[in-house]
RNA sequence: GCGCCAUUGGUGAAGUGGUUAACACGCUGGUUUGUGGCACCAGUAUGCAAGGGUUCGAUCCCCUUAUGACGCCCCA
């Protein structure tokens, strides 16, 4: 048998339709900031990531899908969404666009060769936006506030916001190298991968799992001690718009994002949800003012976010999140014999035409067993085609719930099928069951 | 890249170095000469991820590969 590749998953049935949901809501919410959809290759030239995310980036230094396509060309598959959307910014020549900033949103998927595990695949979704040519702190606020309210929208409740800057490059350099400083006489008393992170990148040894007790590691240096007094300034003032948008954060000063191209604001966005793996970061971003730059264009302040779908969904699962998912077909049409077939073809075709989600029998089914089928479809409503009845011009109903029939005139179908349905409609909205899931969707 | 555990019908799974691989759900048919969801009866893996090895004999032991779960590194 053919597999599917190690870390990718076909997306189907109950969990699709909950895909597109969410992809309703991203669309919308974006939708009322003015974030404009935008969609760039999967593939790129290999430099994008090197030069853009930075050569020493485990991502790009050991996770990326190259290869050689057959023109010896050096390609990669998007291991992230911002480098594309900076290219074609500069490639678009958007900088040009008076309608600055330019602030758009992508959704689509990312490749990294990585050893899959809970909340991590090799093939995964993500959505993210991008606010290109503006350095104003009210960007920053605006683009947390957006994902969080995003996530609120979904349902999720249990959440959580860090946030924390690296300052200008300035500031980060400095910050850097007090680092280095600090832990360089008592780095034999670290974790090997510290060790090994104090070349690279000694922000990393901050969020340390192994040594994170270790009281050298508590008393070291903080960012916020190290910023210059502009980008102090900058981080305040985010914070400012913060609560004014009334979102709820705190202050993380061991955030290091993984690419090197962030400064100042950088921000996690958590799943607080028992039961989450390892990786309980829903998504994360920060600002980037020097990529574009970075990749050949103008310099422009730039600052976005990125979300992996897959970790949003399983937490929406995890939180029980009541989500409109409906599972029911309004009409399914049984027959027997080859006539009442060919009318049951007919009919499903002039109802679905009219409004109507309808189904019918295809693999020859007794009629005990259509029966069936109906139920597990959840037909609202059944007809049941016979000879004679279609003879008369008539056809017989039966509503799944209450078991009633009726025989009624062929011609009123329409006008029955939307009264029934537009009653059950109104009882629904009145909610007068018990819904114990996905049936309706309560606004808070 | 490293570690640990796993892989048995449509599904959830039990199980053993040796004639017919439990059980449950589902599915199909019947009891019911065209009305289901209940009940009862019958049928439903020549097969235990793939390949190789050990053995008289392997689903069970060993090796390799693939995939899945979880964790480390790293990251969303």
């Amino acid at each position: 048998m053919i597999q599917k590749q190690k870390g990718c998953n076909d997306l189907y049935g109950r969990e699709a339709k909950i895909w597109k949901y969410v992809d309703r809501m991203i669309d919308e919410v974006m939708e009322k900031y003015n974030y404009t959809y935008i969609r760039t290759p999967i593939i790129e030239a290999k430099e994008l990531f090197h030069r853009g995310i930075g050569e020493t980036t485990d991502i790009v230094s050991k996770e990326t899908y190259d290869f050689v396509d057959r023109g010896g060309r050096e390609i990669t598959l998007r291991p992230e969404g911002t480098a594309g959307v900076v290219r074609s910014f500069i490639e678009n020549k958007m900088y040009g666009d008076p309608n600055q900033p330019i602030k758009v949103y992508y959704n689509g998927t990312m490749y990294r060769y990585e050893r899959p595990q809970s909340g991590r695949d090799r093939e995964l979704t993500q959505f993210g936006m991008e606010v290109l040519g503006s350095d104003d702190p009210l960007t920053d606020a605006e683009v947390i506030s957006l994902a969080v309210n995003i996530y609120k929208m979904l349902g999720l409740k249990e959440i959580k916001v860090n946030i924390n800057t690296l300052g200008d490059n300035e500031s980060r350099l400095r910050y850097r190298e007090a680092l280095v400083d600090y832990f360089t006489p008592h780095i034999k008393e670290f974790c090997e991968d510290c060790q090994e992170r104090l070349k690279k990148n000694p922000l990393r040894i901050l969020d340390c799992k192994i040594d994170k007790d270790n009281a050298i590691l508590k008393n070291a240096p903080k960012t916020l001690e190290y910023l210059n007094e502009e980008s102090r300034d900058r981080f305040e003032k985010v914070q400012e718009y913060l609560e004014v948008l009334e979102v709820k954060y705190e202050i993380d000063p061991n955030i290091v994002r993984g690419l090197d191209y962030y400064n100042h604001t950088v921000f996690e966005i958590e799943a607080k949800v028992e039961g989450f793996g390892a990786n309980n970061v829903l998504g994360g971003g920060g600002r980037y003012n020097g990529l574009c730059e970075q990749l050949g264009g103008p310099k422009t302040p730039c600052i976005g976010f990125a979300c992996g779908i897959g970790r949003l969904v399983s937490a929406l699962a995890l939180e029980k999140v009541p989500l409109p998912i409906t599972e029911e077909i309004d009409l399914f049409l049984m027959y027997v014999n080859e006539e009442e077939k060919k009318y049951a073809a007919y009919l499903s075709q002039e109802l679905r035409m009219a409004g109507f989600i309808v189904d019918t029998e295809y693999i020859g089914r007794s009629l005990k067993a259509q029966f069936k089928q109906a139920d597990r479809l959840n037909a609202k409503y059944i007809a049941v085609l016979n000879s004679e009845d279609l003879d008369r011009n008539e056809i017989k109903m039966k509503n799944s719930k209450t078991k009633e029939e009726e025989i009624i005139s062929l011609d009123a179908i329409i006008y029955y099928l939307d009264e029934k349905l537009g009653m059950e409609e109104e009882e629904e909205n009145h909610c007068s069951h018990e819904c114990s899931g996905n049936c309706c969707h309560h606004d808070e």
